[in-house]
DNA sequence: ACTTGTGAAATCGTTCACAGCG
DNA sequence: CGCTGTGAACGATTTCACAAGT
């Protein structure tokens, strides 16, 4: 046994942030039949270097074989893994308006191992209806119910004005994970991990970057 | 007239990330009333120090008064001018799905100055109907009516199958700015504006966070 | 006294470049 | 010989801390 690299205790963020896109790419690799990849090889379908890949997976202490690469199927264990995705994860939608409809009715969280389980709004005229295969539930229902459905992840898609509440009631019903889309601060006990996904934001950014038009990125 | 600080050719990114969040809490001191406001009053509402506050002001030349701090509107009205939204922005959302409708559907892009216009899909089942207000149109037709309908700004929303291809006719539209939500990378000429916004990816993040409980963000 | 603007230091992230193993 | 794993260099970002302006 060897001595085994940085071995941090957490991984920087700029290398979690990566790590999805490494995982479905391996998938790729793995559904090819390919076995075996270099650094070099998986870092250019990434458009990253090939040190800097090899440097996220020495975080991890993910090694490959020296002179050959790295072990596709193993790698893509290791950071399914790593992502927390060699378990089931049960999904609740909070806000039934538009955005909460796209997120319940995207078919893409199966390959992540997550499911949608119910949605719950506090609209008295959408409770009682499905959308998709989904029952809307009554938002004051979820404390009671979270356990039993199996939910881990709440999905905030309120409006702001009902952003706290709505995570208050979240925390509530004993869920320790949340995505939060409305654009605010929302104030949650430390042991809970919100991440918040601002579009408004990243309109923003961008017609900066249109509005100074330097040629490179 | 001062020399005045860095000064740098381009913002950098962190900052630029930033600046949008700046400019919400600007317009609610500005609704305030609020004339003037310290570095450490504004960084504390942000969740972030006032040394950077400071650095990323004084990285657009953005200056205040010392003893007293910044004048809000002044700030409010840079701020919105260095993100570019001293101007209008016309949008057309790529793709008429749950997500393409939801985001059509959103009320908060006036406060930024965008307008989506128009819906483009492929789907000859869509084309003709409206969602909401706005017509959806074939997308076929939008490199011809981009000029036409004032489209500055494309959301991708198709399955990661169709990206490439809608962001094809994007690119032929003459349309220079695009947020792509599809899970894939889009090729584009150097003039074109691309940021990728990956929900999924999101989600993993999270999980990992969720299975590594030490208790600091 | 209060608060900015900014050098200098500290921290974090990326790239270089090569020793070392297969 | 090819490719990994990683010190060391480099670059970017954040924080410290204080001189200077009001």
């Amino acid at each position: 046994m060897k001595t085994q690299g940085p071995l941090r205790r957490r991984l920087p963020p700029e290398t979690l942030s990566r790590l999805p896109a490494y995982r479905k790419q391996l998938r790729i690799l793995d559904d090819e039949g390919q076995e075996v990849v270099s650094s070099k090889d998986l870092a250019f379908r990434l458009h990253i270097s090939d040190a800097q890949l090899r440097r996220d997976l020495s975080y991890m202490a993910l090694l490959g074989r020296r002179g050959l690469g790295y072990e596709v199927h193993g790698l893509l264990e290791a950071t399914s893994s790593a992502l927390g995705l060699d378990r089931h994860w049960g999904v609740a939608v909070v806000g039934g308006g538009s955005l909460g409809t796209a997120i319940a009715r995207y078919r893409g969280f199966v390959s992540s191992n997550m499911e949608v389980l119910a949605i719950f709004d506090v609209d008295a005229r959408k409770v009682g209806k499905k959308i998709g295969k989904l029952p809307v539930l009554d938002l004051a229902e979820l404390p009671a119910r979270a356990r039993e459905l199996g939910i881990d992840i709440a999905v905030l898609t309120v409006p702001a004005e009902a952003a706290q509440a709505a995570a208050d009631v979240i925390v509530r019903a004993g869920i320790t994970g949340m995505i939060n889309f409305s654009p605010t601060f929302v104030q949650v006990p430390p042991e809970v991990r919100v991440r918040s996904v601002d579009i408004t934001s990243e309109f923003q950014q961008l017609t900066h970057q249109m509005e100074h038009r330097a040629l490179p990125l």
